[in-house]
DNA sequence: CAAGTATATGCACATAAGTGCATATACTTG
DNA sequence: CAAGTATATGCACTTATGTGCATATACTTG
């Protein structure tokens, strides 16, 4: 019950909704996903961490960055059939366009690749 | 993508994670709710109000009684899917197995049905 | 159509949640 | 092992959320 809570809860926000979708596509580092939804480097990583928490995500070292993914074999049982649903059918919109359109240009290039954005 | 976010904030909420599990078992009035989850009027009704503006119930009068139940033919894919994720498997708690009893004792006797319960 | 009843809601309040900024942390790598 | 880099986090702040109380509303029903 209370994992339930905290999954619904952790996909209650924007944010989060739009990290885990474009994590669905392809895994991600978090200035990935800074570039992706085009936020600041401690929402990004605040929100991966509220993701993980509630096992939807994953994370691994590679090299100098952390690298997020979903957590197909996540012991939760309702994070994998939430990830399964949001996958299959894909949801669609244009903002989660967009986000897919700025990760496909996203390079691993750190905190800084948002420097000079408000 | 607003519609998956009213789903999501819904459920985001122990409160109506219960009322919607209570619902899965059988419809009720909101005195019903109120018995089931011994919880004020108010408070039944305005997570009642919460789980049908995101498109998870519908209601219908009955006499005196407004009565709310899942709506399976529900618009909203989301919502749809999250109920029967609910339902099959049911979610097993000790709190949820307490409003199932106190359901099954409940009755159609209006809001006082709770009076000098502070 | 008047009286009664179940449900909805405005208001006030307390608590929780999300974010930016600055900085700490935990790594890698030469 | 020193320097550099990506990520995490403490703090302050603003906004959103959930609730009880009192009362309004929208019905039914004799």
């Amino acid at each position: 019950m209370q994992d339930l809570i905290k999954v619904m809860k952790a996909l209650s926000d924007e944010t989060r909704l739009r990290i885990l979708i474009v994590l669905l596509e392809q895994e991600c580092c978090v200035c990935e996903v800074m570039q992706a939804l085009d936020i600041s480097q401690s929402r990004a990583s605040r929100n991966l961490g509220i993701l993980q928490d509630a096992s939807f995500l994953r994370a691994r070292r590679d090299g100098l960055w952390i690298v997020y993914s979903v957590d197909w074999e996540s012991a939760n049982y309702y994070a994998v059939s939430l990830a399964k649903l949001l996958k299959d059918p894909p949801v669609a919109n244009e903002v989660l366009e967009q986000d897919k359109e700025r990760l496909s240009r996203a390079k691993r290039i750190g905190p800084g690749c948002r420097k000079g954005v408000k």
